[in-house]
DNA sequence: GTCTATAAATAGATAGAC
DNA sequence: GTCTATCTATTTATAGAC
């Protein structure tokens, strides 16, 4: 009796994205995986050294997945309306996968240092540029960011009540948009940067 | 051999907060609750159900000590100033005891029925009202929210990078403050006010 | 390369003694 | 009211057979 290969490091990331997607808390357990696999959990140290490592590797593909995501949904649009179709696709990734979104957050164990994670900052952050005509506009680009996922994760949590967020999400947005153009027709000078400390 | 009362509800509710906080995960353990107190896990079963009875009752007590913060912050301040002063607050609290806080989003099975929490929407919607002159300003409350709980959540996980978020605060919340504002009165000066962040 | 068997730890929850 | 003892279930990880 031989025991032929059957799995690769791929199949095991890939039966962790799946496993994580279908449970509903943003964990996963190497036995569940193995299992997925058709094979017993010792079988994945082989392609993992331990569970942290197969989490980190989760961790850079979900970043990938988001960031595809989004660049599709911009692909083919200028600056306001590519910006806006990346907010919504955001918020539609947050919803429609979001095990996999608040792994990213909610159970990773480092600060992440993927180079996924760097791709999506920049993808972001070259957006937010085109608006404010910054195109290193890091502050713009926290403040969209942390909307963006504080909504998702208020009403992933449902904290937002029986009566829903209502317009709460277009209200912020419209408030950020407005700032980041703002920015531009007062860009060159200071002043929209610091008008009143200086 | 006697077994004397030793604890109740309240020592039980107290002991799961206070193992929240020296945990680095938002999760507790009945066991190690129990030890806290000087009891075993089984006694503990007098005063909650279950696990997830505790669990609601944290849910309820965080709500509170958060509430009770907020106010602190904006006591005998005016519209603006206060509003500032609860968003300084919010974020502190969030990083103080972030185990705590966390443990709102993070960990809750249920979505949060307490009226605690309940009390602490009705806080953070009068003050926005008293910004936007809308009473009931449900978008304006649900955007700044989700800024808020975004941005302490994205620090928390350490997704800022090794630049950190650098105005990033400062400029959504301008932009939102503006936003409540907005026909009315010219925030003088409301740019750049508070370095928050720094 | 995968398997079985097992170690070592943790968890929630219950029965019944005291 | 708290205890000991135990059940059931779960987990990560390793050793060594095949």
């Amino acid at each position: 009796m031989s025991y032929p290969k059957q799995i690769d490091a791929d199949a095991v990331l890939a039966s962790g994205l799946e496993l994580l997607e279908a449970n509903p808390f943003p964990e996963i357990s190497l036995r569940a995986v193995a299992a997925r696999l058709g094979v017993k959990a010792p079988s994945l140290y082989r392609y993992f050294p331990d569970k942290a490592a197969l989490e980190r590797a989760i961790l850079g593909a979900v970043h990938g997945l988001l960031h595809e995501r989004l660049a599709e949904a911009a692909a083919g649009k200028d600056g306001e309306e590519g910006f806006r179709a990346i907010t919504l696709a955001y918020l539609e990734f947050a919803r429609e996968r979001s095990q996999l979104y608040f792994f990213l957050t909610e159970r990773s164990a480092e600060p992440d240092t993927s180079t996924e994670g760097k791709e999506l900052w920049r993808f972001l952050l070259s957006w937010v540029g085109r608006l404010s005509g910054d195109a290193d506009d890091t502050d713009h680009a926290v403040a969209v960011w942390s909307f963006l996922h504080g909504f998702a994760s208020l009403e992933h949590a449902g904290r937002f009540g029986k009566s829903g967020p209502r317009g709460g999400f277009d209200r912020g947005l419209e408030a950020l948009i407005e700032s980041m153009r703002g920015g531009r027709v007062l860009a060159d000078g200071a002043a929209a940067r610091g008008a009143v400390t200086s």
